[in-house]
DNA sequence: CCCCAGTTTCTGTTTTTCCAGAATATACCG
DNA sequence: CGGTATATTCTGGAAAAACAGAAACTGGGG
């Protein structure tokens, strides 16, 4: 008796692992992803394993991974030795927790690179002044998107949600000529 | 003599190379885009073909790739027969079709999937009420975001880039009962 | 201090993705 | 209407990623 047992969950957890190849993240981690944000209790890895027929190893590897993102977490529970494990189940949580990780592993050295190349062009007087601009430019808006994104990410999360509400009428407050037209 | 010659210009191309391989764009599309984006003047198929080391094919592939996503064009060179082909230089504009393209690959197909699993779990009294739950609030947010972001999108672009460099100060205008502390 | 359930790391295999070159198609010119 | 230059699609092989199973490790009992 699992979520495995309807069919809905089951499409679910397949696109969910399709998505995580499209992103970069391994089927495996995704898919053991989706089933703990399904189910309700604690599951122990190896229930994960007959769950999704995926080898013990890779359960382990997997779960390493979403910990690693702060997206599943070990539980104990009463009277079985076994580690278990929870999804997050707050999508905002989830979402902040995903976005903050990638940034940390991929957008961080990238904007890192990107100084260095830039200060290195700036000296160097045989590039071409367009090498030299392209670079710098795009240093300046990953870093400035990096900065903007640290800032909106420590509000508190029923800001967040207001200002997504408000969607594109956040304009107003910036661009007091357009009137509501 | 060509942006190649550049030591700095190189490991970009090699950097975005690979981080395009960590978002899931295959490395020789995003050594290409690197490649048009840092170049000042149109480049013909074959000259990216002899700068990146790829076979014809790929960089045939790669530029109906970038095409699709709306950040490289096809431009004629006056005197010259083959196809040229240039980059996006606007970064917001190329952020944004990057993502809008992605929203309907990737992100509009789920969201109708969960559109479809919701429907169906609602009538499915034998469903579990957490998988439900869960099924409805995944589509919920996914949906919600969306629409957020197609709001947002079609700011104008100085109104973007006005709200971005506000930062976490847009929170202001939600919860006025937080000052400036 | 040894045993054993539980977990992680290692290694060879399988699967998937990527890509070079060949084959095919299309546009342009005389 | 050929012929040539350019571009795209197809296909088999190479490279990379994912995975299963075995081996190694860890940490509580007894």
């Amino acid at each position: 008796m699992s979520v495995l047992d309807h069919d809905d969950a089951k499409a679910f957890i397949l696109h969910w692992g399709e998505m995580g190849t499209h992103w970069g993240v391994n089927r495996s981690v995704a898919q053991i992803h989706a089933l703990l944000y399904l189910t309700d209790h604690p599951l122990p890895a190896d229930e994960i394993v007959d769950l999704l027929r995926l080898a013990r190893s890779n359960v382990s590897t997997g779960l390493k991974e979403l910990q690693s993102y702060g997206i599943v977490r070990r539980v104990h529970v009463e009277g079985d030795r076994r580690d278990h494990f929870v999804a997050e189940t707050d999508l905002w949580e989830m979402l902040m927790r995903i976005t903050a990780e990638r940034k940390r592993r991929e957008v961080d050295p990238t904007v890192a690179l990107l100084a260095e190349l830039s200060a290195r062009l700036s000296k160097d007087s045989s590039a071409p002044p367009y090498v030299r601009d392209r670079i710098v430019r795009m240093h300046e808006f990953i870093s400035t998107l990096g900065n903007w994104y640290e800032q909106v990410r420590t509000l508190p999360k029923p800001t967040l949600v207001t200002l997504m509400k408000l969607g594109g009428k956040v304009a107003r407050f910036v661009s007091p000529r357009k009137p509501k037209s």
